[in-house]
DNA sequence: GTACGGTTACTCGGATACCGCATGTCCGAGTTGATGTGG
DNA sequence: CCACATCAACTCGGACATGCGGTATCCGAGTAACCGTAC
């Protein structure tokens, strides 16, 4: 089990963009300058948030990618689920319809204990990321290193 | 971001041993056939819980797999673990080493704000596993089905 | 000086290869139980 | 009847194929800015 490592970038790449000025958009290829990643795979993960409504794309001269709403409605739950899928990690294939006594027209990916223990752990999961927002890295990041601000946002001018 | 779907075997497949007569051991292949599920892939799970200690294997005949301790002892987590491996979904690649005031003698899977939130989530998903046993589950299988015990235990016989 | 049309350069977006890991399968090493024989 | 050596069948364990999703890349469609020209 291995999350994408676009998720990562697009994480990173989130909380420089809320560092820019919201009207104007910086393009992938400077995006993905700041930390040597492949422009084109970078790429590829920005569209997935700005299918996600996180982003707003713009083509063009001056075009590229801006937030699409303020990081404190930006939850880390929102980023993971652009890149992921909305999917469970753990997938009920619902072999309990193969054993003894199993019903073909029982839903056991809702009846099953199994099934239901791992979701339980999963909604965890996932409570935990929805409490954090970019805003709140933001800030963290900005107590920690009171000059990354100004700093990625000359480099990203 | 998707788990091996040997979770859901081996999940399902202990909560079936913990039915049994604790002395003696049930073939993978018995176990295989209560799910009818591949013989020699779930082996291959079954041989990781082995590794584990969560399943003590014997082999000749009368020989299989039996559990390796009170069913109270085991959690979800020894079993995911033990299937999918001890690593975090989420891997800080460190891409902060490449980005502006990178240092190369930092370890940022430790500093990196947003690797520390993905963390803090994937630390509430495995507690949330890790307070969930083998024997909960099967209180609440039993809970619902009565039957279950003695039907399992008569397909492993 | 201003408005407008054409051109140019720049951007995203989806279609296209590549690769590593999960999935799936197989045969050999080791062990246990059964069996037959001799005392 | 009992002890023991031999045999045979059964089981795990790791080594060997296969397929799919993540990784990585490229080129085309569309757009906005710029520039030159005409009024």
């Amino acid at each position: 089990m291995k999350m994408s490592e676009g998720v990562e970038w697009a994480l990173h790449t989130c909380v420089n963009l809320s560092w820019t000025d919201p009207g104007d958009a910086v393009p992938a290829a400077r995006l993905a300058e700041v930390f040597s990643l492949p422009t084109a795979y970078l790429s590829k993960h920005l569209q997935a948030l700005a299918r996600a409504g996180i982003l707003i794309s713009t083509t063009g001269p001056r075009g590229g990618f801006r937030l699409g709403r303020d990081p404190a409605s930006i939850t880390l739950l929102d980023v993971v689920t652009a890149i992921e899928g909305p999917e469970d990690a753990f997938r009920c294939r619902q072999i309990l319809k193969d054993g003894p006594g199993g019903r073909p027209d029982v839903d056991y990916r809702r009846t099953c204990t199994i099934s239901q223990a791992m979701r339980k752990a999963e909604l965890a999961w996932r409570t935990a990321l929805a409490e954090q927002t970019i805003a709140d890295v933001r800030r963290t990041v900005e107590q920690r290193d009171p000059a990354a601000p100004e700093a990625t946002r000359e480099r990203l001018r």
